[in-house]
DNA sequence: CGCACATATGAACGTTAACTCATACGTTCA
DNA sequence: TGAACGTATGAGTTAACGTTCATATGTGCG
């Protein structure tokens, strides 16, 4: 069994990202990587929705919609605005924005 | 129970991508949004390499590298030459490399 | 040919994650 | 205060996914 490598294996090592680097850049992508989720995020493009709204938009339950706003709202995706009864959320920063709007023009590639 | 939206839902609506396209995209993102994965990735920056010696950098089990270059095969992002008894790959196209490159631009942030 | 090496692959296993259901909490209003 | 509404959340179910193990396929070499 072979256990050595090609003459220029540091140098690939040096590119690979460390153990915490590569699961910080996985479990950020995890996030967008959810129908539900890309769903929300581009209805909040424009405007808040409130938890009710959103759920009606997207043709789902209540308690889905609720638990998707929780992980969103956990990664600092989405931030809140109670009013009354209802929750309002939306985008948490420009930064959220722009990614969208990159995801976007991958899409229509 | 309130069935209907506030006046602005259809220009929310207009936002939103249809099914098809928003599991595309999800699934397009789930492919990086993997450690090991991402970690291969960046080793073939550079140059292309076979899978015993992506085992050996990764500290990984060759059956699990395998399986996810089988993952990355089928969804284009690396192409496989094959050479005596080894398999060697390699990035599919620049397009990926640009999108690893940003990725590094985001981590670094 | 027979053996070692390199890779691929199917089955099994454990884990994660998304949804549903039931329910609790909080708010408004009669 | 009690009922209706809006939201959050824990438990349970199911499906998808990543890894390991065992094994098959393929190549080169003595």
């Amino acid at each position: 069994m072979k256990n050595y490598l090609c003459d220029n294996a540091h140098e690939v090592e040096k590119n690979i990202p460390d153990d915490t680097t590569a699961s910080e850049l996985a479990d950020f992508l995890k996030i967008f990587a959810d129908m539900t989720r890309i769903k929300i995020l581009y209805a909040l493009l424009d405007m808040e929705l409130c938890v009710h709204d959103i759920a009606m938009i997207l043709n789902m339950e209540q308690s889905a919609i609720s638990h998707q706003l929780r992980v969103l709202r956990q990664n600092k995706l989405v931030k809140v605005r109670k009013e009354g009864k209802s929750s309002y959320y939306s985008l948490n920063d420009s930064h959220i924005h722009e990614i969208l709007i990159r995801g976007y023009e991958h899409i229509s590639e």
